[in-house]
DNA sequence: CCTGCATGGCTTTTT
DNA sequence: GCCATGCAGG
């Protein structure tokens, strides 16, 4: 049972002497009072308010910290994290579980400024990337081979739609069947709250009731075509987790007796699935669940909030922390933010929390109507001018936040114009961009040569290669390598293979197959950034030349790769962290360090502050959106809005353009946003920005 | 079977 | 005003 990770929490300097094995317990006993000098001395104390010190200090076992926004949720996490520490915990009896990349990169950022312990000595991250380190050190006992792959949410949805199209003709041709989109989000969410496709449908999607028992073949189908190609999706890495834990009590003890303890971050968005994997692995309850009904937004990829109230009956003798001081933001944004909770038509007493202000007043949160898309992106570069020329605020302390990426199209562009710097975390990700998906794709299926759809992206590149050539000359290889015994790789220069080649194919044919047998011996001989440079300077290189025009600006890009390729030691790793850091954005930005305003959407601002927050797009069909208020169900919507306006320290502006010029027909007259429209209008200022003149 | 052109349809959010 | 899918040609 050897981890890669056993290292790392050994022999640093800053581990505490090795302690006896400890039995696991329920834990009524206090902390092993260990020294730990290592460690500095925090004075919790005098750092924390009474509510975030009772929840820091207290004794081992469940707790619930029922926070608001702005109290200090992540301080309070953090400040645990460095109490454990400080009670002779070592970093790597602590699992620390978050949604997004970007929450765990915050959290263990801030538990090093506080501990000087290093970032890579916890296992902290997200649910699917800790799943992802389970199953490479436990798959096996499942019959998951250790170098599967995982595809990302198109390449699982093309593998759906293919599979579809194999078991059943016709089933997208008929146009009242749902999309392989729709599809994948069916069978996902079924995963996901773990019901039956059938419940499912009936709960969330009654639009395909009558079509319903044509699902769960298809989502078989597609679950042995994963296992085939030895392949992993998303909801693989829960799913696979899960079921290795409650399939093994020997990796369940492993875990539990391992992470003795156990923090979750925005509890209220773990799906059922993750709320049972805690579950399983917390068999001393030594869990702490951070959360806030109010803040939930991820329900459409299964996430209950339900999970919050049955924590206590799942682990019982559960101590509830309530959190409720907030620090951030003033007391005009805040009775700004608790008015749009108070609209909500049902709220769980139980849960409520009553935020209280602590900070001075400040100005109320401005609503600002303009006339289109360009006049809002305007207004709000002049009022960034001005708050950073004359005010002085630190542009990395404004941000720009929207409800779908669309909206901040006329926005980038204007900041474009302006040259004003910005971080944007949306658009297309550098993961995703043709030329890097390809290079991975390249290396991928070299690791996975079971991997079709690696296959498929890169054999596509050749001429006159489409999917159904790709998908013959993968099958016809496959079964010469079986029969000769041989790598797949070694195989495709063979005349039975190149049959299957299609002709305008074979010029490139023997340079395509030296590529992959060269990138194949530095694989197995080399770390992993090597192979990535092998790939990039053979056939693909020259592809690259020939098929754009930018090939200097995208072969600089593929530079990058293979720095970033030079972090990781195991190719297993590094090709699961491409697909899993989903996020890394492609910033138009030279300097990366430069004072830049942030463009995100409001999902992935959640947890971060700001000194001045513009919300941009706020109108009925944007924020909410169409969909939701077609659906009838705009409560996650009017979450998503109290995280946006909760975002904010100093200064809140609401901003929404009275012409949609982009979206839908054109030219159509937006409403405000319902939501402001139910919060009392003696809390808001309304602004009308003159129009500007255009010469 | 692949590629190019024209029409229709449409837009969450993240791992 | 955009992208992806559908149809005709090679």
């Amino acid at each position: 049972m050897d981890s890669p990770f056993d290292s790392e929490e050994t022999d640093t300097p800053f581990s505490p002497p090795p302690q006896p094995a400890q039995p696991v317990r329920l834990s009524t006993s206090t902390f092993s009072a260990i020294p730990q000098s290592a460690v500095p001395a925090i004075d919790f104390r005098a750092s924390l308010n009474d509510e975030q010190y009772a929840a820091v200090t207290a004794e081992p076992g469940p707790l619930l910290v029922l926070a608001g926004a702005g109290s200090g949720k992540t301080r309070t996490l953090t400040y645990r994290v460095a109490y454990l520490l400080s009670k002779g915990v070592r970093p790597g009896e602590i699992l620390l579980l978050t949604f997004t990349n970007k929450a765990a990169k915050e959290m263990l950022h801030r538990v090093n400024d506080l501990t000087g312990v290093e970032p890579n000595r916890f296992w902290g991250g997200t649910f699917h990337s800790i799943g992802h380190r389970a199953l490479r050190m436990f798959g096996e006992d499942i019959g998951l081979p250790k170098n599967f792959t995982i595809l990302d949410a198109d390449e699982a949805e093309s593998l759906l739609k293919q599979t579809v199209d194999a078991e059943s003709k016709g089933f997208f041709k008929d146009k009242t069947n749902p999309k392989p989109g729709p599809l994948f989000n069916v069978i996902s969410l079924s995963r996901n709250t773990q019901l039956p496709i059938g419940d499912t449908i009936e709960k969330y999607f009654p639009q395909y009731k009558d079509i319903a028992y044509l699902i769960p073949p298809f989502a078989v189908a597609y679950e042995k075509k994963k296992r085939e190609q030895n392949v992993c999706d998303y909801d693989d890495l829960l799913e696979y987790w899960l079921r290795l834990l409650q399939k093994s009590p020997s990796v369940t003890q492993y875990f539990s007796e391992r992470f003795r303890h156990i923090l979750v971050d925005e509890y209220q968005d773990t799906n059922t699935v993750q709320a049972q994997i805690v579950d399983c692995i917390a068999t001393h309850h030594r869990v702490m669940a951070v959360g806030d009904d109010a803040q939930c937004i991820y329900s459409w990829r299964g996430a209950d909030f339900e999970n919050i109230a049955t924590f206590m009956d799942r682990h019982p003798g559960t101590a509830i922390h309530r959190i409720e001081t907030n620090y951030r933001s003033t007391p005009e944004i805040l009775n700004f933010a608790n008015r749009i909770l108070d609209a909500q038509p049902h709220r769980r007493a139980e849960l409520a929390k009553e935020l209280r202000a602590a900070r001075g007043h400040g100005m109320r949160p401005q609503v600002v109507q303009t006339m289109d898309d360009r006049e809002q992106a305007d207004f709000v570069i002049r009022r960034i001018r001005c708050l950073v020329d004359e005010d002085g605020v630190s542009p990395s302390e404004i941000a720009v936040l929207y409800r779908s990426h669309f909206v901040a199209m006329e926005m980038q562009l204007a900041l474009s114009r302006a040259g004003m710097p910005y971080h944007i975390t949306s658009g297309v990700k550098f993961f995703e961009r043709q030329h890097i998906k390809d290079i991975v794709a390249f290396v991928r299926f070299v690791y996975n040569p079971a991997d079709e759809l690696a296959w498929q992206r890169i054999a596509c590149l050749l001429p006159k290669v489409g999917e159904k050539s790709a998908q013959k000359i993968h099958a016809v290889a496959r079964e010469h390598a079986a029969l000769m015994r041989q790598d797949l790789i070694a195989v495709l220069e063979t005349d039975d293979v190149k049959t299957k080649v299609p002709k305008g194919a074979l010029d490139d044919w023997p340079s395509f197959c030296a590529s992959l047998s060269e990138v194949a011996e530095t694989m197995r001989a080399a770390p992993p950034a090597k192979a990535f440079d092998m790939a990039v300077n053979g056939w693909y290189g020259d592809y690259l030349r020939g098929a754009f025009a930018d090939y200097i600006d995208r072969l600089e890009e593929l530079k990058a790769l293979v720095g970033f390729a030079s972090r990781y030691e195991t190719m297993q790793d590094l090709l699961a962290q491409i697909v899993l850091l989903n996020g890394e954005t492609s910033d138009r930005q030279v300097d990366p360090d430069a004072e830049a305003i942030k463009l995100t959407t409001v999902h992935q601002a959640k947890g971060l502050e700001y000194d001045v927050v513009f919300v941009i797009g706020v109108a009925d069909g944007y924020f909410p959106g169409r969909r939701a208020i077609e659906d009838g169900d705009v409560e996650e919507e009017r979450r998503l809005f109290y995280v946006a306006s909760t975002r904010a320290k100093n200064e809140l502006y609401l901003c929404y353009p009275k012409v949609a010029t982009r979206a839908g027909p054109g030219g159509m007259l937006l409403e405000p946003s319902r939501f402001l429209k139910e919060i009392d209008a003696s809390l808001y200022d309304i602004l009308k920005p003159p129009r500007r003149s255009y010469w």
